[in-house]
DNA sequence: AATTCATTGCGTTAGACTGACACAATATAA
DNA sequence: TTATATTGTGTCAGTCTAACGCAATGAATT
């Protein structure tokens, strides 16, 4: 006759068999970007009411490819499948995990989990982040996480962040911004069509500095990645701009071999 | 009375108390690059005499950043500390680890690995490379690998590689390509004073092609991560080159903001 | 001691790229 | 119809890059 609510299943089931089901120690997170807007958001879960937000993240199966565990908790979440998806840096302090806010999660429903288990001993976390089109997606919610939600990028450092996830935020953010220098980017973040502007909006918003908007056409459709549609978007009070879509053999080549080469 | 040698005290603590001080699933893998009379090369492990060749590499302690378990590895092969070291990938394919290495080291000492022991599941492992400056380094051996050995990057393809690490060893030196292009090098690679030639030399060997003399001595100076001596190199059957040596402030600068910034 | 020769230091030039800006065309709103 | 903000296209000077020229130098050769 307790008064909490029944443990659910999803989070019985990641007591009773993670410790057979998973890979010990390693764990992985989640950075997911969206545009929306002229914004860069991050999906959140506002884990376990504790006020914490954390990266959506998992674990990984005991014979499963650690790539594919990424994979699968973006499907998860997102239901998106085919995604960019980018291993961008392992975390491994050995402090860096606080097992406090797995314990507040359980005893919300009235469960303890043992001294050493599995999900409380120390994870080292492999970081992906991922871009997604905004538009055509729509928020999974689970059991463990109350809310998920989209944050924009520039109100995350006010909020209260779970364990070290504020540290890998910033480091995924580099990245993109170092990625964006040498690999073409938006193939999943914009919808198929798009104009030169939202293009243009993304990568400032991004780099979070105004670029010139003739010298960045000239420079993009320099890349030779995009095709240019007889088509105008219509609807702006002004003139209507041309659509253009992802040349995809380019794109991919172009994400294998860098857009530059340098030496 | 068995024929077999006696099993040393350190693969015993593996065997006895690895479960205890290291986390499980994860192991580190490093590629150590040294360069010596121009060419690129590969610190390799002779495994445990089955003429398979290995990475130096390790596990992690319980409660040690992974990032020192990597300087921890190197220091305890190579003798070196302050090395430039890059985490540059992370290899979870269930499959990518082969236990009978293992047992086969251990039989060599008439041991057993039990069924189910830390050492024989499945390993994540994380892949750093290094460079180090060949001529002011020794060669440590351990006794669970027979030999330590330089070898050619080029001559690395005709050797029996053990487990992934041929596949390891690509993605480090693509990685380190790709480095090159917006990060100095060279610090660890080169001795403290160094010709340009010697540093083109290094560059081209790296990059795999020529490059002009001319051209690349603008560039590298134009980055402004040198400081020219006034001494020159003598010996050499011509005319004397100039020394010089890195700017470490100006180098550790570049490190971190990288040489271009591109956008 | 003079000569040879591979290599180094410094420089030039044409073409490509970059940043900053001008001006006409156009889709909606007033 | 006019006004206005935005887009399409273009220019131009400064910078960077690739390719190459030539004199200076240090040891080896004669």
């Amino acid at each position: 006759m307790s008064k909490s609510p029944a443990l659910p299943a999803s989070l019985k089931q990641l007591l009773v068999k993670g410790n057979d089901l998973f890979l010990p120690s390693i764990s992985i997170d989640c950075v997911i970007f969206g545009f929306h807007e002229n914004t860069l958001k991050l999906l959140l879960l506002d884990s376990a009411k504790s006020n914490k937000w954390t990266l959506p993240g998992g674990f990984v199966l005991k014979s499963e490819d650690i790539n594919n565990a990424a994979y699968r908790v973006l499907l998860e979440r997102t239901g998106l499948k085919d995604i960019y998806l980018k291993q961008f840096d392992v975390f491994g302090q050995p402090n860096r995990t606080d097992a406090s806010v797995h314990k507040t999660t359980f005893e919300q429903y009235g469960s303890k989990i043992p001294k050493d288990h599995w999900l409380i001993q120390r994870f080292v976390s492999v970081g992906y982040f991922a871009l997604i089109d905004y538009t055509n997606f729509s928020i999974q919610n689970d059991t463990m996480h109350s809310a998920n939600a989209w944050k924009a990028i520039d109100q995350v450092k006010h909020l209260t962040i779970d364990h070290d996830h504020g540290a890998i935020i910033q480091k995924a953010l580099d990245s993109l911004r170092t990625q964006l220098a040498y690999l073409p980017i938006g193939k999943n973040l914009l919808p198929k069509k798009f104009t030169m502007p939202e293009l243009q909006k993304l990568y400032e918003t991004i780099l979070n500095k105004p670029l010139d908007r003739r010298n960045f056409q000239r420079k993009m459709l320099g890349f030779g990645i995009l095709n240019k549609l007889n088509e105008t978007r219509k609807g702006g009070a002004h003139k209507a701009p041309f659509l253009y879509t992802f040349n995809d053999k380019k794109y991919q080549k172009a994400l294998k071999e860098g857009l530059y080469g340098s030496w």
